[in-house]
DNA sequence: GACTCAACGTTATAACATAACAACTCTACG
DNA sequence: CGTAGAGTTGTTATGTTATAACGTTGAGTC
């Protein structure tokens, strides 16, 4: 007999209880789809176009899956703070550390793919400070850093 | 009868003499057409995407532009740094200061669309110095910041 | 002239993202 | 209760961004 494709990757408690948190917090739901899919996110542990989370969450519940849906996901998960979008990469990646609000930059490896996420206050600062020079009011930040990360260079 | 569609827009002789040398410097061919579609990006002055530019173009040549051909000089442009790429819109815009390589800052207005391109050498050393810090080795940056500029602030 | 290599043209397709609308599901309020 | 309203999800279609594959042209060189 065929095996029940599980619902959804095992989503420790820790990181569940982060996310209805932020969730509580800006009186958002937390639906069993949009934890499914910030569930297989975490699981995965470097980041994904939205495409291919489509294919893992397919292959994972064994039915198709609109794009649509998975942005939709995505849109959620990313206002309440839960995940980030690379910007020049065009992927998604779960927060780090989604206890607080926070601008990040991140360090992308082109070598393995791993991303570090970092929060250097002194960087927000000094993008603050550049723009004001310039008669401009940030609202939010883009940093990335592409090269090689620190277990590549050996 | 109808007029003869022009094969460009003028150019200005300080951008053509800065696009030769830079094309000189890496012995790379600056053609007619790809000067075209660099006389096209800064008649504009603002970022535009892939396809508005072939829509302008088409327009401009009155033919018939394929994508491929625009992706193609679009990366000539940025391979001999006379172009950037805003990764946060999808969009490209001439290099301000095409004179020396760099790295830049962005700042993007979200009222006009207006984009600032800035070079705050402050930045890229503090990011080099915060990717130190995590074992990283920085090959390139992006730096976005989106907000209100100046003259939209009122 | 024939060789070479970069640039260019043409067609097709891949990859990323949203629009429009119908159906379902909570939840709050009477 | 029950039903109205808002938010969520499903479905289909389409829009936007980017690249693959392969053939042709054109300028420089031997």
């Amino acid at each position: 007999m065929a095996k029940p494709s599980a619902q959804a990757p095992r989503l420790p408690a820790k990181w569940r209880k982060l996310a209805e948190a932020r969730c509580a917090e800006k009186a958002e739901r937390l639906t069993p789809a949009r934890l499914g899919v910030y569930a297989e996110m975490l699981a995965c542990e470097r980041p994904l176009s939205a495409y291919e989370l489509i294919a893992l969450l397919e292959k994972r519940q064994n039915r198709k899956v609109a794009p649509v849906t998975v942005y939709r996901h995505l849109d959620f998960l990313m206002r309440v703070g839960l995940v980030h979008r690379l910007q020049s990469a065009q992927t998604y990646l779960p927060c780090d550390h989604p206890d607080h609000p926070h601008e990040s930059q991140f360090l992308l490896c082109s070598s393995c793919g791993h991303v570090d996420e970092v929060e250097a206050t002194g960087v927000e600062t000094l993008l603050a400070k550049v723009a004001d020079q310039h008669g401009f009011r940030p609202d939010s930040t883009v940093v990335e850093v592409k090269g090689v990360c620190g277990n590549c260079r050996d």
